[in-house]
DNA sequence: GCCAAAATTGTAAGCGCTTACACTCTTCTT
DNA sequence: AAGAAGAGTGTAAGCGCTTACAATTTTGGC
């Protein structure tokens, strides 16, 4: 049985007996709809298998249903898992996913805060990744009038779910001090205009606070970026290894970049902890297997509860609270590639 | 400058001197349209910043501007790099793209084949990535007048791109088999209704012909469900470990179940080669951090290159060409998870 | 140069939906 | 029991675009 022609509301009206505009009412629950002509739509859709037209709909002024998440990248470990768990909500939602990877090209965001309006035209909705935003790009958003939530961001005026960045920093540092390492670096990622994971920064604060409490303080020449990727942490280790006084221990700002680090010190026949004590932070399901302590988040929990909200906010657009924050935590998970410093 | 009102054709048209309708062909590059014209609609569609609503366009039975990937999972290594590869490609045409993540659940992929018409209302085009689909759905698919193209499917009436998974699968085990090992197991992608990744029966019967070709028989047994994950092959290792006698080789069909497997055996005091040799299918950059021997396949290629050839169907309707199959060539790269058999 | 054919441009009718506004019934007031 | 207020419903005007089809201009052959 395939449906070739197209059922459109004109064909729900004639079935219910009711007119056009009463039946858009009723499908979109709007007030001043009786039950019984309620009813009368609700099962003439039904018997028709009748679906509205996004694109009818959008333009005359309803919604698209569809929802963009924009990313830095739909490739690594967090962002591939958080946007499986959003695009899962935003399907039983009834929404389409629009899926926006940065791919760490600042022309990418920049076209797409350039045409801002055209997007608020093919989207109800937008779940920011980590997405380093100026604050000229935060009001833009903040005044296009779509919908916005977010995981990883701070003082963003719309809803945001993330771990404590700079506390899951602290955590994993204060886990290598606490072990007796005093000789730290750190592998962040990238913080240039080109692509930066918004974490980062305050993964670097955290870093840097752990230190302070032990009246230490963050050289320069040991935070190396490592573009938050395995491959940009063996490059980074690689660097530190070849041009630098080796620490004791180095923090990685996340698993994938600790991966990498160990690549590289394989590669030039060092191990941890042996030589260095690697921590990151993440939880990679590969870390379990490669020993890496790390400090563990929630990321579809994440992906989850920030594309909620951001559903929430669309189909209660008359509750308007304020923007909310939340805080999901993490846990330091100490394997083998740390170890007692003497 | 946050521009406030939404620029029209009618504003292109005025501004230009000319028709809408003459406008509209112009901007979508239609034959009978003056080159004078031509470059007085650029013109003015440059100084105001006009972008085409998608929602007028689509309603007035133009393009959609988005494209739909369909994918078992966006999670999986394989997956979330060709996504991003296919996604890159799509945007850069200007093009959204419409993520559709099956999550292994069939339930979702009969609500897509079900609103099929629903679908093609939103999208041009459609890209599979390795989507198990049924006669039926093909056929459905093949008739929706979407455009379609895929990664690793074979026999559709569409564009395809993919490695010869049979061969993959065939040189994998064939080098386990020149080790000398001829007691071998396979961790395979499930082949259940609920959740297949379509590469995994050809692997299974390469697997299979590679033996034939040694004149051994696959034991059914030795076949095991890996759900092509790294937590499935962990299972599926444990399972061939806990119940049943220990091959002298495992080929696992995606490098993730063979990252699972290696996990297993370290759990229960084994390691590859010594105890099991092992090999995979895809070459992760995990891979060669763990030694592990596999056969490498070209992911982001595979998603750009399908994503191409989907773009340009696209763009030049008018030339409907026969569909193609392509290719892509596949590599065995001996590590140090395999070894000879004495 | 003249006229048909070809090339270019314009007119107008939708596409399927939302929404301001008008209209018809019910309910309450007093 | 008459009128005001409100609930429920219908009318019709778009939203911004595409596309027959009609109108106009250009081209070319003789």
């Amino acid at each position: 049985m395939v449906k070739t022609q197209r059922v459109t509301i004109q064909d729900v009206a004639v079935l219910s007996g009711l007119s056009i505009c009463t039946v858009s009412r009723a499908l979109r629950n709007l007030p001043n709809v009786s039950e019984k002509a309620q009813a009368k739509v609700a099962d003439a859709a039904a018997k028709l298998g009748y679906k509205a037209s996004s694109a009818a709909a959008r333009l005359a002024g309803g919604s698209t249903g569809s929802i963009a998440i924009i990313a830095p990248t739909a490739t690594a470990w967090f962002f591939a898992q958080a946007v499986e768990a959003a695009e899962e909500v935003f399907g039983d939602s009834g929404f389409d996913t629009v899926l926006i990877s940065l791919r760490g090209k600042s022309s990418v965001k920049r076209k797409i805060f350039g045409d801002l309006l055209g997007l608020s035209q093919r989207v109800d909705g937008v779940l920011l990744l980590n997405v380093d935003l100026s604050e000229y790009e935060v009001a833009l958003l903040a005044a296009s009038g779509l919908a916005v939530a977010s995981v990883g961001m701070t003082s963003v005026p719309w809803d945001n779910v993330g771990i404590d960045d700079e506390l899951a920093a602290w955590q994993a540092t204060s886990h290598l001090l606490g072990l007796g390492h005093w000789d730290l670096a750190v592998l962040s990622g990238r913080e240039t205009q080109e692509n930066s994971v918004l974490t980062s920064s305050d993964r670097l604060k955290g870093f840097g606070r752990a230190l302070k409490d032990h009246h230490l303080t963050v050289h320069p020449d040991l935070v190396i970026n490592s573009d938050s990727t395995i491959d940009g942490g063996r490059k980074a280790m690689n660097e530190l290894i070849a041009h630098r006084s080796l620490p004791t221990a180095v923090f990685a700002d996340c698993d994938e970049a600790a991966f990498g680090a160990l690549m590289a010190m394989r590669e030039h026949g060092l191990s941890a902890p042996k030589n260095v004590s690697v921590i990151g932070i993440d939880d990679h399901p590969m870390s379990w297997f490669l020993g890496l302590s790390t400090v563990a988040q929630p990321v579809a929990d994440q992906g989850a509860f920030a594309a909620n909200l951001l559903v929430d906010r669309l189909q209660n657009a008359d509750a308007p609270n304020e923007p909310s924050n939340h805080f999901l935590d993490t846990k330091l998970i100490e394997r083998k590639t740390t170890r007692r410093q003497r």
